[in-house]
DNA sequence: TCAATACTTGCATTATAGTGCAAGTATGCA
DNA sequence: TGCATACTTGCACTATAATGCAAGTATTGA
């Protein structure tokens, strides 16, 4: 898994709506979020964001750190012009409120951690696993 | 010729070798610029430099304005988070000189101009009209 | 030790995007 | 009026990328 620092990559990590979603959320919250929260927060299927989350791994813009059966993965922010990148991305023009609706449901997905983390899987109906 | 302005458009159009190329290119100079300028800046043919031109332009990230046979194209500046775009984009990582290199191109090429207009077609051997 | 579950991935499919060639348009100058 | 030239684009081809399903791995807790 190698970190790739040419320009095109990073930009081409940013050239999805659901990548975006997603570094928009942690930016804005500043949080550390395993798969399920944002699965509920995003309402996509948990196979479709485990792939986005890789790719974003691959440019190098994300950590990803196994907990137990839970993953955790938060925005890396150095070198600077990160930063500076996602700080980009947070001043861009939100006109379906797309990214506002995520961080709704983020914050009230933050509300089911105990002690700073998740201990509940995915809640959406939609997006459970069989078996629940 | 729509301008949208969807984020995933931008990075979209930011996520190609070449178009960061030409975006930097024209960041680091303020300069507007023709086709051969970049064709000779930039040593790429002008069938693939005017289809990322207009890849831009459909982004909203470039103006295109004929000049009789000429046509010069400069950055977009407005709204705000388009500079603050470009300002990222200028500050990431250069290791393999690429842009610097261009930049050197451009400057000699500036040479060329009278009145600070483009006055005399491609250049480089390689990509000249045959019947040049 | 076995089942539930948090997450990942191989595969097939479809969609999108980059490139080169060659032909096209439009402008200016002789 | 006709040719040179600055630029654009249709077409074919190839490469890359997004998606859904279903099967896989790894961890935990009963």
């Amino acid at each position: 898994m190698q970190i790739i620092i040419q320009a095109e990559v990073i930009f081409q990590a940013l050239a999805d709506k659901t990548r975006l979603r997603i570094i928009r959320l942690m930016r804005v919250t500043g949080e550390e979020s395993c798969l399920c929260e944002l699965v509920d927060s995003l309402l996509e299927p948990p196979y479709k964001l485990s792939r986005h989350l890789k790719i974003l791994r691959q440019a190098g813009l994300l950590l990803s750190q196994k907990e137990g059966r839970w993953v955790y993965h938060r925005l890396v922010s150095e070198p600077a012009y990160l930063e500076q990148l996602y700080a980009t991305v947070q001043a861009l023009p939100d006109p379906n409120e797309i990214y506002s609706k995520d961080l709704h449901r983020f914050h009230q997905r933050l509300c089911l951690r105990e002690g700073r983390r998740c201990r509940v899987g995915i809640q959406s109906e939609m997006f459970k696993t069989e078996a629940g």
